[in-house]
DNA sequence: GTCTATAGCCAGATAGAC
DNA sequence: GTCTATCTGGCTATAGAC
């Protein structure tokens, strides 16, 4: 390996553990509280020289955004390579990994409100492609499970794509985390039951 | 009316355009986003004499959460007075009360996270106690649904009860509206449906 | 690229006159 | 109780030495 690659690969791997403490305390206290000197902390290196890896605050957090999406599309790849599975248990899995990721505290949540970090998001190419490109497969296996019967096929697509979406900041898990008499597999399990089937009973 | 009674009107009718004044600041953009400055030039006073009526943010956003759940709690009121109503139908009509306040934009959505804020929520006897009002006459009547087998009965209480609480802060109406081609009855309509039907078809 | 130190700003809260 | 003016602290971002 030569020695550009070389450290090239040591300030991928800095930058990469600074995306991880920042996607962590993206979930556990949103963009608004996180500070970028708890960020410079949590890494161990001071603000400034987090400030030589990333333009701004708003950059730390689309730079996080853009790897959760990365994993979620690289989900999506491995669903894609399942024959086995239907369209529904895709659908059913994306969702299931949206809600297991949130419980283990590794989904950032962002303020949808604050307009600077919106135009961050939206002027990063990666971040529109991918949220892009994971809408596009998702919307395939939505009206592939409409067609099958397996999903209300009276309900827009675009109903059944933001709601698996929105699993990913859905307060009621934590709600049943904090009450303390479910482990996370049963809150995981019951939400996305009450989620696909509905609370309505089924005869 | 006493001269005294009629001051203390003054100051109460004041003191409500505060709140819904905090009211839409805080659906609009959150607590964290939401300044004070901006509430004061919204209810066209000065700063300092807001800090008259309130001693903190916090006790602002406070202020605006007891009259959302006194609102709630008026319309727990009118449903038990119906009889005619099923228990599912009142769970439903709870729900449609939450994104329709939503889509109104009268709907205050708070940081989960913000702990100065949770610890002045829950010092709030009038916010606990509401709650806890709303929550047990909700946990009746979901009881009395799952009874009556038009809720489904494996699912436990709370993660019904969190469901539909739940539905105050769905980002799915947000999303739909953005999309442009759905009136709010409809998001509404939809929005209940992949609630209570769930996503899955229903044979 | 890393650090210490600090600039600049903004928001919550208060002082004090009226 | 209302106002103007100000204090105070914390946060983003940067300067400049090494």
């Amino acid at each position: 390996m030569a020695r550009g690659s070389f450290r090239e690969h040591l300030l991928r791997v800095r930058e990469d553990a600074i995306i991880s403490s920042v996607n962590h305390l993206l979930a556990e206290k949103g963009f608004d509280l996180m500070t970028v000197d708890e960020v410079a902390a949590d890494v161990g290196i001071a603000k400034a020289s987090l400030y030589k890896h990333f333009a701004s605050k708003e950059a730390l957090a689309a730079a996080a955004m853009v790897r959760v999406l990365e994993r979620g599309a690289a989900l999506l790849d491995e669903l894609a390579a399942r024959p086995e599975l239907t369209p529904l248990a895709r659908l059913r899995a994306v969702a299931r990994w949206a809600l297991e990721q949130q419980l283990l505290g590794e989904m950032p949540t962002l303020p949808s409100q604050n307009s600077t970090l919106r135009a961050e998001l939206l002027g990063s190419k990666a971040y529109v492609d991918l949220l892009m490109k994971s809408s596009d497969q998702l919307g395939e296996w939505i009206v592939q499970a409409q067609a099958s019967g397996d999903i209300d096929p009276t309900l827009p697509p675009e109903v059944v794509l933001y709601t698996v979406f929105a699993r990913a900041c859905d307060p009621v898990p934590g709600f049943l985390k904090a009450g303390g008499q479910f482990s996370d597999e049963q809150i995981v399990e019951l939400v996305l039951r009450s989620c696909f089937d509905g609370l309505r009973a089924r005869s």
